[in-house]
DNA sequence: TAATGTTGGTTTAAAAAACAAACCTATTGG
DNA sequence: CCAATAGGTTTGTTTTTTAAACCAACATTA
C-alpha cells in the first residue's frame, strides 16, 4: 500500500523547504528549526549546493556577543522557471514564475475553441508561449481549468464551461508530446496553491478561496451573465480534494431546484447583477450565509476572494463579516479574516504554477496520497536534473 | 519549531499500527505493506515482542506452491485497558476497552452537579469507576465533554451545557492527582475517534459525525426540549479541530438571530419536537440542507449520526439523501453514505477511549500539531512502560 | 592588543537504521 | 527423496544521523 520513501529524502526535502520558506536562513537556524544536528545540515546543504538548488548568498552579522558570522542560504533563482496556464471558455492566461514565486513574465490572449478539443487548443497555446521564453530552463507546466479535475491522475471528469461531459484522460493523452513535467488542476484549487505559496511563511492552515466569475449563462443570449462560484478548500495547509476530487463544488442551500444557477435568484433576474446593486446585495448575502456555515463548522481562519467578483470587494466585506458573526453563537470572535487575491486576472495561472512550486518544496509525507505522474520534494528535483542531462545529450 | 522524531520511531510506529489494523498479519506482509525490508521487520517485531506489545498468535497456512507457514502477529490484548468517560449535564457514561477496541466493561449513572466544579465531579466519578476495574492495567483515560475544547492543551474554552463561560485549564489543574495519562476531548469529536477506530481497516477519509441530543432548553421549565447538534469533522482521516479548536460548532443558515436554538424553528415550538412528526420533518430538512452543503463542498464520503437523534433514523435518511442530491449539480452521484453510530448511548465514552487508542497506534507525522501532554505511537508506549516500572517500584 | 568568550560551521569517529545476501525452516508437489 | 517455494533469521554492508572535537571569525575587555 504505502510506498517507502528513501528515509534520507525526507530530511533533505525538509531542508530545501526550510530554505525556501525562510530565505537567507543560516545552517544553524535550519538545524534548530528542524531539530537536526548542525553537522547533518552541513552535509545536506553541501549536497544541495552541488546540485545547484541552493546558493550561499551572503554573510550575516555576528551576534551581540560576538562569534562567527552566519552564512545566509537561499534557493538558486536561476535554477529554472515554471509555467502556469489558465484556460477558460474564451481566453487564456500564461504566467511564468521563478522558484521564489516571483512573476517573470505573463501573457494573455483570446481563444477560439470552435469545436476543437481541449488538447489541440492547449498545444497551440503552449507553442505560442514557449516561443517567447527560454525553453531550456522550463522545469514544469501546470494547467488550471474550471471543472471537476483529478489532478493526481490527470483526469478531467466534468467541466460545464468547457463542455466536457465525460471523463477525459488528459495527461495520459498528452504526456508523450511534452518534454517537461505537466500537471492539471481545478481553477479554484490553483488559486489556493497561489495563496499557499504567496503567504508561505505565515499562512492560515485552514481557509477557502472563493473564485467568483461572471460567466455567460448556459442557455441565454450574449450579454446575460450569471455569477459562477467555485471554491478551493485548504485544510491543514493542504489543498483538500475530497473522496472523488469534487470538493469545492458549490450550490447555495437556498437554491430552488428549478433554477439553473447556483443561487435562489430566478434565472431571468441574474442578467441585471452588474447593473443592480440591490440584486448584488441579495446574492452576496446568500453567498455569505453559505460561506458563514463553512467558516464556523470548519473553523476557518480566512476567506479569500478572487475572480471578477473582486470588483465588488467593498460590497462583500461587510456582508460576509456580518453573516459570519450572526452564525456564531459565542460572545468572542473566532477572527476569520476576509481578503482578496493579490493577483487579479492572474490568480489562476499564477496559482497553477505555484502548485508545481509546492510540489518541489514539499516534504513527502508518509501517508499523503500520491500523484501518479510526479514525486515531491528532493525526488522531483532529482527527476528534473536527470531529464536535464538527457536533454543536453540529445 | 518542529521537534525531531527519533528517526527509527517512525517505522516502529508504522509496524505497530499495521499489526493493529490487520490483526493476524505476517512479517512478510508487513514488509510488503510498508515497503521495508523483511529483515528490518524481523528486528522491529522482535523489539515489540520484547516490550510485550505484540504476540505471535498462530501459524497460517502455506501457499499453494509450498513454502514455510507464515507466523501471524497480533497486538497483545492483555497489555492493558483504556477508560473513556462521557460527562453530560445530568449523567455520565464510562466505557473500558482493550487495545483492539473491544468493549470490556461499561457503567453509567446520574450526576448531581449541584454547583460543584467539574473537576470535583470528575474525580468522584473516577473513584467509582476505578474501584470496579483492575487498576494496574489501566493505560490511559479520556474524558469527553460538550463544548469548545482544546484537547492539545487540555483547556475547556466554553461549554454551555456545563455552564463554563471562561477558559478552564482542566488538565493542568488535575494532572498531578492522576497517575495515568489523561486527555479531554469534545464529545462529537470523540465520536469521530470512535468511528476511526471501529472502521479502521477500511475507513472513509472524509466524514462528519452529527451528534444530536435532546437537551433541556436553557431558559425553560423542565420537559421542554431542544435538539442540540454538535458536529465532529474528520478530514483526511484526521479529526479536524480548526484554528481555535472550534470546528464543529453548528448553527443553521436559516436560523433567525432572535432564536436561542440552532434552528429557524421558533423557540416555543421546539418543545413539541418529540410529539409532532411534522415539526421533526421540518427540523430534519433544515438540518439536512445545511449538511448537504458541507457534504458537497467538502466532498465527504459519509455522514454518521449519533445521540438521541438516532431514534429517528428512518425519518432522517430519506430527507438527507434527497437534500444531498438536490444540492448536487452533476448527473452522477458522489455516493455519500449515511449511517448511524453502532454504539448508541456509549458513542461518546467509547469514542473518547478510542482517541487514546489512536494516539497509541498512530505514526508520529512530521508536520502534525502536537499534544502537549502526550506523544504518539511507540513513544507513548515507551512512556507507559516507564511509568509501569515506576509504579511497581513504589 | 592579547586574552577570553561566543557563535557559526566543518571534520571525524561512532551510533543507529535500513538493506542485501546468504542461510535456515517448513511446506507442496513430483 | 528431491526440487521448488515462501516465510523468517542471521550476518555483514551501506546509508544516515549524531556527538564531540575542532576551526573560523567575531565581540568584549583587561
Amino acid at each position: 500500500m504505502a510506498t517507502q520513501k528513501k528515509i534520507g529524502s525526507i530530511n533533505m526535502s525538509q531542508v530545501i523547504r526550510t530554505i525556501w520558506l525562510y530565505e537567507g536562513i543560516s545552517r544553524i537556524e535550519i538545524s534548530r528549526t528542524l531539530g537536526l544536528d548542525k553537522s547533518t545540515i552541513t552535509k545536506i546543504v553541501n549536497t544541495l549546493l552541488g546540485m545547484g538548488i541552493v546558493r550561499n548568498v551572503s554573510e550575516g552579522t555576528a551576534g551581540p556577543q560576538g562569534g562567527r558570522k552566519p552564512v545566509k542560504l537561499a534557493i538558486n533563482r536561476d535554477f529554472g522557471y515554471i509555467l502556469g496556464i489558465e484556460i477558460q471558455t474564451d481566453r487564456y492566461m500564461a504566467v511564468v514564475i521563478d522558484l521564489q514565486g516571483k512573476i517573470c513574465f505573463s501573457y494573455s490572449n483570446l481563444i477560439n475553441f470552435s469545436r476543437r478539443p481541449l488538447k489541440k487548443v492547449f498545444l497551440e497555446i503552449l507553442q505560442t508561449i514557449t516561443n517567447r521564453i527560454e525553453k531550456t530552463k522550463l522545469l514544469g507546466i501546470v494547467l488550471g481549468l474550471p471543472g471537476l479535475i483529478n489532478s493526481d491522475k490527470g483526469i478531467i471528469h466534468r467541466s460545464k464551461p468547457l463542455n466536457i461531459i465525460e471523463d477525459v484522460y488528459f495527461l495520459d493523452s498528452i504526456i508523450d508530446l511534452i518534454e517537461v513535467p505537466l500537471l492539471i488542476e481545478n481553477d479554484a484549487n490553483s488559486c489556493c496553491w497561489g495563496e499557499l505559496v504567496f503567504n508561505r511563511a505565515n499562512i492560515s492552515k485552514n481557509f477557502i478561496f472563493v473564485l467568483g466569475e461572471l460567466r455567460e449563462h448556459q442557455s441565454s443570449s450574449i450579454g446575460k451573465h450569471v455569477l459562477a462560484i467555485g471554491i478551493g478548500v485548504v485544510i491543514d495547509s493542504k489543498v483538500h480534494y475530497g473522496e472523488n476530487f469534487s470538493a469545492g463544488e458549490f450550490q447555495s442551500v437556498f437554491r430552488e431546484v428549478t433554477n439553473t444557477t447556483q443561487f435562489s435568484l430566478p434565472d431571468n433576474q441574474f442578467s441585471r447583477i452588474e447593473a443592480d446593486q440591490e440584486i448584488r446585495k441579495a446574492v452576496f448575502q446568500e453567498l455569505s450565509k453559505n460561506i458563514a456555515l463553512l467558516v464556523n463548522v470548519f473553523n476557518l481562519s480566512q476567506v479569500v476572494f478572487g475572480g471578477a467578483i473582486e470588483e465588488y470587494k467593498n460590497e462583500i466585506i461587510p456582508i460576509l463579516k456580518d453573516e459570519i458573526e450572526k452564525n456564531w453563537s459565542y460572545e468572542y470572535n473566532t477572527g476569520c479574516r476576509i481578503s482578496f487575491s493579490h493577483h487579479n486576472a492572474q490568480s489562476v495561472a499564477y496559482g497553477s504554477a505555484c502548485m508545481f512550486l509546492e510540489y518541489l518544496f514539499s516534504t513527502p509525507s508518509v501517508d499523503t496520497g500520491q500523484n501518479e505522474y510526479l514525486p515531491r520534494g528532493i525526488e522531483l528535483f532529482q527527476l528534473i536534473l536527470s531529464q536535464k542531462v538527457n536533454n543536453n545529450n540529445l
